[in-house]
RNA sequence: GGGCCCGUAGCCUAGUUGGAUAGGGCGUCGGACUUCUAAUCCGAAGAUCCCGGGUUCAAAUCCCGGCGGGUCCGCCA
């Protein structure tokens, strides 16, 4: 409906601009006032025309704003300094807007755009801790996002089986005697995170281990130990269910899961390694690597060891190959950490292999007050902590107030809350912008996450309450929207919009603000407005269960459940 | 030392392809539950947009120079 309307709207400007016998590219398009007192649609054409007419912005909004016909939809068009503000008629608005939302309201036309989105990728060598769940929120939220604007979106979990890391945890049990069941731990990926910081201690004591740490990468490498092989190969996949249990508590799936030593073991390395070295990039020195220096990066890009064994970033430079292959859009969630490594496989992609580069989204860490955190120092907060906390906490509150849940509904409603908090205080802030971790901040249940959800549960509670079905209502004709009406069915009008904009700026921080907007405009409809036994109650209720499917629908974006109790 | 990112009220944050009185939230202060659940709503106070220059009709936004924080500069991933 907005983009209709929208259209119209555009429509009519460009058919006033016809008057002033010039021409502009047609194709701008609306934006939203700041404040609905000046309307509900601006334009700012007239600073593009200002500066080919050589006239004053304002004097060419009032000319145009008179020259304008408008449309049936909008009441009014107004010029208000520069801008040509547009006024939705919202008696004739309210019914035509409130009859397109239904359950799939947000989802916009197929893109034919297929997308390779990497997230999370943490290696196997312990459980998943506060600093990679940036990562997996953003990456999964992002996949939603895009997802509802049309596009195909395949989700892909990068497993690294094959580094260092996890040939640290294999000495520690081939080793050191160190055994996965006598770990302290309730999962089995903190067991082995256990296992993981011990062997490095070990190693820090004892420098010569490190060598039989580079044996067990060759052997494992070279996949001639069939025992060895099985090792390496059961960690990494009793670490992987611990993390896949993790994000499958904050409703996080990937579609795919790709292990890192197939490149190996289906030699697309070997052939990586031949091609750059016959288009004649490859320096030979104590290692074989790239100079890129050429391409103004001083760091030169090491294709593998000295003994031979593969190293991460060239296994990686495959794996992007491969997904090159899969989709048209190659998407990765790194930390920001990783740009300098991801700038030269930008121009590796570009320069050397001449294929498309991977696009990459980067996000600043997430720091515990003490600093960094890190597996191998076992210095970090679990995600598991964090969403036991987080429901902890839920359940504190919810036992708090008086709410009509019973027995069972009690814990998974706290879960839900407690999910929210978390998804909604890392989806909120951009990522380029670094965290300080903080457990109250982190997990605030007022006007945060939970007040979205409350409102959510309160349209529910009221649509039940009235005992009508809402399927057969109609919204009345004489129903004219008050104040409280109109700012709801405007900011219900803005859904698809801020889809739009937000998976083609691919941000989700605009998801949690629009949530919010949202959640805040209905309960105070709500709280003004008498809406079972009022005059026009069907109107009303037709307005709340509008309501209630846009905000589930607009938190489903963020992967928070939408809970019809409180 | 060099590269990249960040710096917005006591605190967290949006806005950064230049454009309307810098938008939210927490906290503070004052109001609203015999009313569809007060995890709510209404109102108030609170900002040198890190600092200093510059470009512009117009700068939180662009440019230059500082300061502060993060991060990278591994034959780790």
């Amino acid at each position: 409906m907005y983009f209709e309307i929208e259209k119209q709207a555009i429509d009519s400007i460009n058919d006033a601009i016809k008057k002033f016998d010039i021409n502009i590219d047609e194709n701008f398009r609306l934006e939203f006032p700041p404040n609905p007192e000046l309307g509900d649609l601006t334009s700012t054409v007239s600073f593009i025309l200002a500066k080919k007419l050589r006239k004053s912005p304002n004097l060419i909004a009032k000319e145009l704003a008179s020259y304008i016909e408008v449309p049936e939809i909008f009441e009014k068009v107004e010029a208000i300094g520069p801008y040509v503000n547009f006024y939705i008629n919202y008696s004739k608005f309210a019914k035509k807007q409130l009859d397109k939302i239904d359950e799939e309201y947000g989802h916009l036309p197929k893109v034919n755009e297929k997308i390779i989105l990497e997230h999370t990728s943490a290696n196997p060598n312990g459980p998943l801790h506060i600093g990679h769940i940036r990562n997996s929120i953003f990456g999964d939220s992002l996949s939603r996002l895009l997802k509802l604007a049309g596009r195909d979106v395949e989700t892909q979990y990068y497993v690294n089986d094959m580094g260092r890391q996890i040939a640290i945890i294999v000495l520690g049990i081939t080793e050191l005697g160190l055994k996965i069941k006598d770990q302290e731990g309730k999962k089995i990926d903190h067991k082995i995170g256990k296992i993981y910081f011990k062997a490095n201690q070990s190693l820090k004591e004892d420098k010569s281990l490190n060598q039989k740490v580079d044996l067990l990468i060759k052997e494992y490498e070279s996949g001639e130990n069939s025992e060895l092989n099985k090792i390496f190969e059961e960690i990494v996949e009793s670490c992987l269910s611990g993390i896949k249990q993790t994000l499958q508590r904050i409703n996080i799936t990937h579609d795919n899961f790709q292990w890192e030593g197939q490149f190996i073991r289906n030699d697309k390395v070997k052939e990586l390694i031949d091609y750059i070295e016959n288009e004649g990039f490859v320096t030979h020195g104590d290692v074989d690597y790239i100079d890129l220096t050429h391409f103004n990066i001083d760091k030169e890009f090491i294709l593998k060891r000295s003994d031979g064994s593969s190293l991460y970033s060239t296994r990686d430079l495959a794996y992007h190959r491969y997904k090159n292959n899969l989709g048209d859009i190659v998407l990765d969630i790194l930390g920001s950490d990783h740009k300098l490594a991801a700038q030269q496989i930008k121009v590796i992609f570009e320069e050397i292999l001449r294929e498309k580069c991977p696009e990459v989204i980067f996000y600043e860490f997430i720091t515990l007050p003490s600093g960094s955190m890190s597996t191998r120092k076992g210095v970090f907060i679990s995600v598991d902590e964090l969403i036991d906390e987080a429901i902890k906490r839920a359940l504190d509150e919810i036992q708090k107030r008086n709410s009509d849940l019973t027995g069972k509904e009690i814990f998974s409603t706290a879960e839900q809350i407690g999910i929210g908090a978390i998804r909604f205080f890392i989806s909120k802030i951009s990522p380029e912008k670094h965290i300080t971790f903080n457990w109250d901040e982190a997990l605030s249940f007022e006007r945060g996450c939970a007040s979205i959800q409350y409102a959510h549960a309160r349209a529910c509670k009221l649509l039940k309450k009235s005992n009508k079905n809402i399927e057969i209502l109609e919204i009345s004709n004489n129903w004219i929207p008050n104040k409280n009406e109109k700012d709801l069915i405007r900011i219900l009008s803005k859904f698809p919009q801020v889809v739009e904009d937000s998976a083609n700026k691919k941000r989700i921080h605009n998801i949690t603000q629009y949530c919010q907007d949202l959640a805040n405009s209905f309960n105070k409809f709500y709280k003004s407005e008498q809406v079972i036994g009022s005059e026009v109650e069907d109107s009303r209720l037709v307005l709340v269960d509008k309501a209630r499917i846009t905000l589930k629908n607009s938190l489903d974006i963020l992967g928070i459940n939408a809970p019809e109790k409180m």
